[in-house]
DNA sequence: ATAGGTCTTTGACTTTTGTCAGCGTTCGTG
DNA sequence: CACGAACGCTGACAAAAGTCAAAGACCTAT
C-alpha cells in the first residue's frame, strides 16, 4: 500500500466511521483540510467508501409485485417515466447497475454479456472494492460502434468493482461452422467456456431482430440474414445468439458460427438479471422470459404493463 | 410504504445516486432544502443509504499476513493502538462491526453469542438494509450489569442490520442437569439449536476463567465454581460453555447445565469471527484458536504480537 | 547540478449542507 | 367539535465541505 493509500484509507476510515468533521481529521492526520477533502473525494471514487442506496423505491410497488407473481420471476424493478423528471434514459442504467450491485455476493463469478444495455451500465457502473469477485465475458468479441467492445466491456465492470475480468479470446461469429466448431473444443475456449457454469449471477440485455438491431449494426449480421432469421422464427438475441419465439436456441447458421456462452448453461445459472431499456424490444423480452433467461427483471413502466398484459392475456388459455 | 418513506427514498436516490445537489432534489420533489437535509439524514440512519468503509486499513498489514499463515486463519484485523489518536478501546468495536457486515452476504443465516465485547459491538452498529438475512442467537439468556441481555443483544443487531432476529427463549444455565437436558429435547428449543448448523457466520469473543470474569459476574458461577473450573483445566468460555486449554469441551457440572450451541457445530460454521478486545483474554483465546473456534479474528497489535511469538515458539517442536 | 515535468499540499474563497426556532397541518382524544 | 400533541415544513443563519490557483515537493533526464 502506498504511503499516500494510507493516508487515503485512514482519512476515510475517521470521516465516515468515527464521524469526525474534515477539520477535525485535518488535525489528527497532520495535513490541511483541504487535502482531506480530496483524499476523500478519491477514496469514494476508487471505491474505498462506497455509498449505496436500496433500490427498494424500485421494487417496491404493485405492479413489480404482480409482474413477479405472473411471470414467475425472482424479483422486479420497474424504472417510472413520469414522475421524477430525471430523463427516463439515463435512469434505467443508474437503477440496472444498483441492482447488479445489490445481487453480487463476494466471491461470486459473475457473467456479463455485451450490447448498447450493458455497455451503457458499464459507463456509468459506480467504483467499489468487491475482492473475490470474478467477472466472465460471455459471448465472443466483435467490432463495436461504441467506446467499449465485448472485452474492454467486462474488463470495465471488473475494474470498476475491483475485480478480476476474464476475457473470451475469441470472435463472436466467425465465417465457417467447422472453424467455429474447431474453436469452441480449444482448451482454453472450452474451458473457459465450461466455467460460467460457476457463475452464480448474469448480467444482459435482449436483442432484437429488425435489421437495425445490435448485430447487424456490429456488423455480425447483414439486414437481409436478419430479415431471413426474423421469417424463420427468430424471436430475440441472448448473448449474441439467436432464439426462437419460445425462448429455444434457433438452428441457423449464424448460431452455429457463434463463440458464445451455452444457452443451457445460462438457464441453470442462479440469478439471471435481465434489463431492457428500448420498449422496441417487448417480443424479443417475451421469448427470453419464456425461455427462462430471466429471473431478476429491469423494466420501464410501460414495458411492464405490456408484459403484465400478456401473460394475463394468455393466462385463461392455461388455467 | 408511507408516503413519506417514498419520499426519503426518492430524495437519497437523486442526491446520492445521480448525484444531484440538495437544492436540485428540493426543486425537483417541490419541497424545501431543509426538509431533503433531513430526510437524508434520516435515510441514512435508517440504513437506506449505505457508506461502508474497506476495512482493509486494518487487514492490510504484514504482521496481519504472518498471523493469518502461522495460525492458519482465514482473515485478521489488526487494531493499532497507538498511530491514530483515537482511543483504542472505542475503536475495537467500530473495526468489528464493519468487519462484520463485511462478512455478511445477503440470505445468511448468522449466529450471535453474548459477552461484553458483542454487546459493546451491538451498541454502535451502524444501521443497514440487509433483508433476507437472520440473526439468531447462540446461547441461552442471563441477567446482565449491561443495557442489553442476551436476547436483547440478538434483536438489537436484527433491528439495526433490518434483519429477523430470533431469540433461544431459554435461560443459559439451569439448577440441574436433568433439567437442562429435558430442555434442550423440548422441540421448540432442539430444532432451534440444531438450525445454528446453518449458520454461515458467527459472531463471538471468547470469555476469561478468572474469579471476575464475564459468567461470574452475570451470576451464572460463583467465583469459587470458576476458580474450581480453572484448576480442573478450564481455558476459556465460548458462547457460555467452558473449554479446556485445547479448545476442548469440558466435562463439567456448569458445562452440562448449559443451554448453547453445540460446539461441534459451531465448528463446521465456515466464518467464525472472533473479537477480543481485552489483553487478558489471551490464555483464553489460545484456547479458542486451538479448538477451531476462529476463522475470523479482530485483535489489537499487541494481541498479535504475542499470538505470533507463541505460534512461532511452538512451531519449531511440530516442524 | 539543474531544468522541466508531475504530483501534493495549502490558504483563501465559494458553494453546499446542517440546524433550529417557529409556523402550519394532521390526527387522535376528551 | 375543540384541544393539544406530534409531526412535517420552511426560512434564515451557522457550519462544513468543495474548489482552485499558486506554491512546494519530488522525481527524472539531460
Amino acid at each position: 500500500m502506498r504511503s499516500t493509500d494510507q493516508i487515503m484509507h485512514k482519512a476515510a476510515w475517521l470521516y465516515y466511521m468515527h464521524g469526525l468533521r474534515q477539520d477535525e481529521v485535518a488535525k489528527q492526520l497532520n495535513i490541511s483540510r483541504a487535502s482531506i477533502a480530496t483524499y476523500l473525494r478519491r477514496a469514494r471514487e476508487i471505491g474505498i467508501v462506497n455509498i449505496s442506496t436500496s433500490t427498494q423505491l424500485f421494487s417496491d410497488d404493485v405492479l413489480a409485485r404482480k409482474l413477479e407473481d405472473a411471470l414467475s420471476l425472482d424479483a422486479v424493478w420497474i424504472v417510472p417515466e413520469d414522475r421524477l423528471a430525471i430523463d427516463p434514459a439515463a435512469e434505467m442504467p443508474v437503477v440496472a447497475a444498483a441492482v447488479f450491485l445489490e445481487l453480487i455476493n463476494k466471491g461470486d463469478r459473475i457473467g456479463v454479456a455485451w450490447g448498447r444495455t450493458v455497455y451503457h451500465l458499464a459507463d456509468i457502473m459506480p467504483y467499489a472494492d468487491l475482492q473475490g469477485v470474478t467477472v466472465v465475458q460471455l459471448c465472443g468479441n466483435l467490432g463495436a460502434p461504441y467506446n467499449y467492445r465485448p472485452d474492454q466491456c467486462t474488463t470495465e465492470i471488473g475494474r470498476r468493482l475491483n475485480a478480476e475480468g476474464i476475457n473470451l479470446y475469441a470472435p463472436l461469429v466467425l465465417s465457417s461452422e467447422r472453424l467455429a466448431s474447431d474453436l469452441r473444443n480449444e482448451p482454453v475456449i472450452r474451458e473457459q467456456l465450461a466455467s460460467i457454469a460457476d457463475c452464480q449471477l448474469v448480467l444482459y440485455s435482449v436483442g432484437g431482430i429488425e435489421s437495425d438491431s445490435h448485430l447487424v449494426r456490429c456488423g455480425a449480421l447483414t439486414a437481409e440474414e436478419m430479415q431471413a432469421l426474423g421469417e424463420s422464427g427468430a424471436g430475440g438475441v441472448i448473448a449474441g445468439q439467436v432464439i426462437d419465439h419460445e425462448g429455444r436456441w434457433l438452428d441457423c447458421p449464424h448460431n452455429r458460427r457463434c463463440i458464445s456462452a451455452d444457452l443451457e448453461i445460462i438457464r441453470t445459472i442462479p440469478k439471471r438479471m435481465m434489463v431492457v431499456e428500448e420498449d422496441s424490444k417487448f417480443q424479443p423480452l417475451v421469448a427470453a422470459i419464456k425461455g427462462g433467461f430471466v429471473s431478476h427483471l429491469v423494466v420501464t413502466h410501460s414495458m411492464a404493463l405490456r408484459l403484465l398484459a400478456r401473460w394475463e392475456a394468455e393466462a385463461p388459455r392455461r388455467g
